[in-house]
DNA sequence: AGCGAGCACGGTGATTGGCTAAGAA
DNA sequence: TTCTTAGCCAATCACCGTGCTCGCT
């Protein structure tokens, strides 16, 4: 369970599914749906849009975890905090697009950032 | 004693939906929590995965991966439409959000994504052709990319 | 390449962000201003009061914790028991 | 034809707080 | 060390999914 395979595993993951059962999916598609409609320019929604962005978001929400664990672990906490999430985003470039969700001065102190 | 005419309620319950302390502006409707995110219960099962057994998880961080995640669906999802208004169509579907990863340099998302969505496609159209079709042909075509007239 | 400089005008930005990413950013951050006098400025306590008086009206155990089998009403105390206890193990302390 | 928005309906899992150890400080 | 806080439990009910009708392409 490191970074580096992560992504590789989600691969095999999907390989391995036989058959896609839309229902039971750990996200609300009708929520993720919903989310969609706040964008002012959305008109219609494809049924497989919330679908695809219920797995997606699994996967968003996996990985930023998993980069946030690695400074709760150098800070030698057990809880991981929102500091830890600051740091993962400012991290990695892919994260970007948060920089206004969690500003970079949300970072604790005494921990350079790159 | 009943209500003869409700403009518009949106405040369901007696609760303090939107003014908080004394912040009472509405240009529009209020948003609640959820309208704007995926319920936390199903955000923390998610993050659970790869925090260890025994690793804990502050209500600041589940707060704010929440925030995240709503972020991350809008965020694809306005680069997706505009691919879906570019080509004239009114409809956001699959692909376009495939083209969306790719633009935004969510690579690592594109290929389970295609799978995942390769996989519910023919598992719709394979319900469709036994259940409408059970008699007319169930040839397993492989590579045919678009639906053939016989 | 002239305006690629990324400049920041409500958050600070750092010096330069993901090219792929950065057209969206601005064009989201458009977005969320326009949403954000319908946002409220800060969380709810709570979601849902209903939920809320539920929870609170719900039996719990010596811990704190919800319980089930709550006997609705009062009764005639036949025994004043409280604690299903089946064995002689009653030992339920470890989690906080 | 097919496909999605909008509605009503019924089933169900997300929501929810007090206590106290876990652990941040 | 001091003191903040996250996990733990499960019953209600708001919301998710579904099946319609109606529109558009």
């Amino acid at each position: 369970p490191t970074i580096d395979n992560f992504w590789p595993n989600i691969v095999n993951e999907v390989h391995g599914i036989a058959q896609v059962d839309a229902k039971h999916q750990v996200l609300p598609l009708a929520r993720i749906k919903k989310i969609m409609k706040l964008d002012e320019n959305a008109k219609m929604i494809a049924g497989e849009a919330p679908l695809l962005f219920a797995k997606a978001c699994e996967y968003f929400i996996q990985e930023l975890t998993m980069h946030a664990w690695v400074h709760t672990e150098e800070s030698r906490r057990r809880t991981l905090q929102r500091s830890d999430i600051a740091q993962a985003i400012a991290n990695y470039d892919q994260f970007d697009f948060l920089i206004d969700i969690v500003p970079r001065e949300e970072i604790k102190p005494s921990s350079a950032q790159k | 004693m009943s209500n003869s005419e409700d403009s518009q309620q949106y405040v369901k319950e007696e609760d303090e939906a939107s003014g908080d302390e004394s912040d009472k502006q509405d240009s529009g409707i209020m948003l609640r929590e959820q309208d704007r995110f995926l319920p936390i219960c199903n955000i923390i099962k998610i993050m659970k995965v790869p925090v260890p057994q025994n690793g804990k998880i502050a209500k600041d961080a589940r707060e704010c991966i929440q925030e995240c995640v709503s972020e991350f669906i809008s965020f694809i999802s306005s680069e997706a439409i505009e691919r879906s208004v570019a080509e004239n169509r009114k409809t956001v579907n699959g692909d376009d959000l495939l083209v969306a990863f790719s633009n935004l340099g969510f690579d690592n998302y594109v290929e389970p994504l295609s799978i995942y969505l390769q996989k519910y496609r023919e598992s719709n159209k394979s319900d469709r052709n036994l259940f409408l079709d059970s008699s007319y042909a169930q040839n397993e075509d492989a590579g045919s990319t678009h639906d053939g007239k016989q | 390449s002239e305006d690629e400089s990324s400049k920041g005008e409500a958050d600070e930005e750092p010096l330069y962000v993901n090219a792929k990413q950065y057209k969206r950013i601005l064009i989201r951050r458009q977005a969320r201003a326009k949403l954000e006098s319908r946002i409220p400025k800060e969380r709810c306590k709570y979601l849902h009061e209903s939920r809320h008086r539920h929870a609170m009206n719900r039996a719990r155990g010596e811990g704190g914790r919800f319980h089930s089998a709550q006997e609705k009403g009062d009764q005639s105390g036949s025994d004043s028991g409280s604690l299903p206890m089946s064995q002689s193990s009653s030992v339920t302390l470890s989690r906080g």
